[in-house]
RNA sequence: GGCCCUAUGGUCAAGUGGUCUAAGACGCCGCCCUCUCACGGCGGAAACAGGGGUUCGAGUCCCCUUAGGGCUACCA
């Protein structure tokens, strides 16, 4: 059996896209199924939108989100080079070729005369196809005219009428009528090469058997198909997935909040969660499972089962499986994770998260089960690392305005003055005796305390709080709040 | 405008001619658990875009309309 080989090709124009980035996901998971070969190759023939540091983004976010590549930047391989830009001679050998075959001509028209032409053929209703002008300047005579310094364009000359057929596994077979076409440039007038060009010659040079890509490119297909055909290439199987749109189903772009795997990364969210939605959005295991892991994925992957139709992101259901790996992660990957988010933050410093790290875990622990994302954990934990300054005025209102809260708590400052050992059944103990004694409700005294503690009206349980806090910092916080309330 | 793709609740989706008076999940609402919040549990509101066919029978097949998206560049 050919050997499964596919590839992720993104343009470094920027960070990577979530719709980017699901689709190296699929393409990582249809390989590794397979055990394929999964190919990154860096598409940098536009020189004009190239951004600096965007590859090093894209294979960091890849990476973030677990994905390895077989070939590709950073670890080579035998169908290099991985980068577009320097793969030159191939593209420049091919589009001669195929000038020579007659297949494709130089063309001389500016862009001027272009546009002129088509705002022409727009005028009268037409569709802008260009006019084949240049297709009967003889190759001699191109030549000639090279040759003196002017500057020309390869097109590639439509060889035939009808209809071309794209097989597409996730859409059964598209046709397209071939008088919509027309001689379009295959290298520009720069020397590079045209997308669809050096995307036909670098799938076909780097044997890729499926080329698994957005719908966006499903129209440019029938195009490449010919242009397999005329450069007498085989061609791969084709998979087109659907896109992903913003929440008012228009195209995702920066006003719609984060696209970026980077983004999300920086709001606290986990890998984990982002690869399990991002999986989830467009294909699905066939049950009413929500959470699956890579393993399984990889495991029942199938291509055919791809949605047809474009998804709309919906964070809220990206933030309850946040918090769904957020508690059931291992708690050292969570405390790994959290930490950069706490040293930015100002919460510790980088010295306090490799001192304090086992204290650190143990809070961690006991506050990630109640919220959604990592930047969360930082806020809710913030207490354990700072001072009380300020309470928050719903509870200020709710619990410190009782007449005798004062009194209250001063019980439990003496309370808990006389736990020795200062565990949470503990601290418990003393405080359900006082309750007890006092015949009060339990939440009399229990919603003041976690105030005075927190400075908040939401937490974990109080006495995990106080264990975590420690009997100094308990009495002393009691005390302050005491103060606070005269 | 032309061509192409798509169309099940607000969102993701299961469903591949009869078992659909349509699953599950997120979100929303209510209740329970409870020291708060979260988790968890229980319950609820909420969908086959519209119209024609085909068929004994259609969410499932075909056509049209509508809507959304894509392509239509010397962008990828």
């Amino acid at each position: 059996m050919k050997e499964i080989r596919v590839r992720f090709a993104p343009s470094p124009t920027g960070y990577l896209h979530i719709g980017g980035a699901r689709t190296a996901l699929f393409n990582w998971y249809f390989a590794r199924q397979n055990k394929g070969k999964f190919v990154l190759r860096i598409e940098d023939t536009d020189t004009e939108r190239l951004k600096e540091d965007s590859v090093s983004q894209i294979l960091t976010s890849m990476k973030w989100l677990g994905m390895d590549w077989d070939e590709g930047p950073e670890v080579g391989g035998e169908y290099g080079p991985y980068y577009q830009s320097q793969r030159m001679e191939l593209y420049k050998k091919e589009a001669l070729r195929l000038v020579q075959e007659g297949k494709a001509y130089y063309c001389f028209c500016t862009a001027e005369e272009l546009q002129a032409e088509r705002d022409q053929q727009k005028k009268t209703g037409k569709n802008f196809r260009y006019s084949g002008k240049c297709s009967s300047i003889s190759l001699e005579e191109a030549q000639k005219r090279l040759a003196q310094g002017e500057k020309a364009v390869i097109r590639f000359r439509l060889p035939r009428k009808g209809e071309v057929k794209v097989k597409d596994l996730i859409r059964k077979q598209v046709s397209f009528s071939l008088d919509q076409l027309d001689d379009f440039i295959i290298m520009k007038s720069n020397g590079m090469p045209a997308y669809n060009f050096a995307c036909v010659v670098d799938d076909n040079a780097m044997a890729i058997s499926h080329v698994i890509r957005a719908e966006e490119h499903l129209s440019n297909t029938p195009k490449q198909v010919l242009l397999y055909e005329a450069l007498g290439y085989n061609l791969p199987e084709f998979a087109h997935l659907s896109m992903i749109l913003a929440p008012d189903r228009s195209k995702l772009s920066k006003r719609h909040g984060a696209t970026s795997v980077e983004e999300f990364r920086e709001q606290g969210y986990l890998a984990s969660a982002l690869v399990n939605y991002l999986t989830l959005l467009g294909w699905s295991p066939g049950g009413d499972q929500e959470l699956v892991s890579v393993e399984e994925t990889i495991q029942n992957f199938e291509l055919t089962k791809v949605s047809k139709n474009a998804a709309i992101y919906d964070t809220k259901k990206l933030t309850w499986m946040n918090g769904q790996y957020l508690t059931s992660e291992n708690i050292r990957e969570i405390v790994d994770q959290t930490l950069p988010f706490m040293v930015e933050r100002g919460v510790i410093t980088g010295q306090q998260a490799t001192d304090d790290y086992g204290e650190i875990t143990k809070i961690i622990d006991a506050v990630r089960e109640r919220v959604k994302t990592l930047v969360e954990i930082v806020d809710a934990s913030e207490y354990f690392f700072k001072e009380i300054t300020s309470y928050q005025e719903k509870g200020v209102r709710k619990y410190f305005s009782k007449p005798g809260v004062d009194e209250l708590l001063e019980k439990g400052r003496k309370a808990l003055t006389e736990v020795e050992d200062f565990t949470v059944e503990e601290t418990e103990n003393a405080y359900r005796r006082l309750i007890d004694e006092l015949e009060i409700k339990g939440g009399a005294i229990i919603h003041p305390t976690r105030l005075a503690l927190t400075g908040r009206t939401v937490s974990p349980g109080l006495f995990d709080i106080m264990a975590l806090l420690g009997k100094e910092r308990c009495l002393k916080r009691l005390n302050q709040a005491i103060e606070y309330i005269k």
